[in-house]
DNA sequence: AGCCAATTGATGACATGTCAACCAGATGGC
DNA sequence: GCCATCTGGTTGACATGTCATCAATTGGCT
């Protein structure tokens, strides 16, 4: 922390953006998706993600590791969605302590009837406002960012 | 939601980047701040808008307006704020009902102490890691989306 | 086989955020 | 000047997220 190297007139404005895109995009999908669907971007990010598997179901710890959420966070919110019948905690055949956590049919109703509009809502008010050279720098971007980000924790640092 | 438009490979692996980045660069941008200056992102945010004002010292709604946050938020959490001594309350001379929110020295001592180091880490984790090019990108494509998602909220829709 | 460190997932205590209800002070019409 | 209404901010109840801890298993090692 020797002299601190503060941001550009550039950088700054590029900073700020971003984390005021953040916020209100996030806001407003969430708002939308409460209205339509009746879920909670957490919720949706769950059964979105369950939903993709082929079976319909993984263990707690992989659907955590592909969200990147911790498993507590997991644990608890799956209680939530379990009592509103949204999915199912199985026992594991191959390992005792397991979780699997597995899509109801109304599980699956709720993702398929949420994701169209939620898509759309994407669309609307982001993918559909760029130029195909900024969402490819968006693409380049972000996956850089996150592979220095996950590279960090390997390292010794 | 007629017929959805699904997003395709390049717009998909955009937003997948971005929320993965979004997540990834939040978690360690919090770590470090916690780490290194005992704050949190919020109570960064908030003491670095203060710290930004002429005089130090904002009205609560002003300062909710900046931050995007509701006023109920910051009002929960600017008791907590207050009770470690970072800001205080003191009352508006132009409206009875006003709160007028003031950094202390405590709280100047604590951004101050706080910015170089977040600052680097915002550097090394996100901006060092982009090109020029990427960063006007970013600046644009940010702005853009941020001035739809205001402009939203006025339209009828 | 038997032991022990590491892993899985659940849980309780607590911090934070949201929402609706509320109160006091401001404002505007009459 | 008075009342209805609006606005700024606070509050309490509740939803959500984090952190430390715990019990049950597992798996490596001898």
């Amino acid at each position: 922390m020797e002299q601190p190297r503060w941001l550009d007139d550039q950088e700054q404005r590029a900073w700020r953006g971003y984390r005021r895109m953040r916020r209100l995009l996030d806001l407003e999908l969430a708002r939308e998706l409460a209205r339509d669907a009746g879920l909670s971007e957490p919720d949706y990010d769950v059964l979105s993600d369950l939903s993709e598997t082929p079976d319909q179901r993984l263990r707690l710890s992989e659907l955590a590791d592909r969200m990147l959420w911790s498993r507590s966070r997991l644990s608890h919110h799956l209680t939530r969605m379990q009592q509103r019948g949204l999915v199912t905690r199985e026992e594991c055949a191959t390992d005792g302590r397991g979780a699997v956590i597995a899509l109801t049919p109304e599980g699956r109703r709720a993702i398929e009837a949420a994701a169209p509009g939620h898509v759309a809502a994407v669309r609307r008010h982001l993918i559909d406002l760029l130029t195909p050279d900024e969402i490819a720098a968006l693409d380049a971007l972000t996956h850089r960012v996150v592979d220095h980000l996950t590279g960090v924790d390997r390292a010794p640092r």
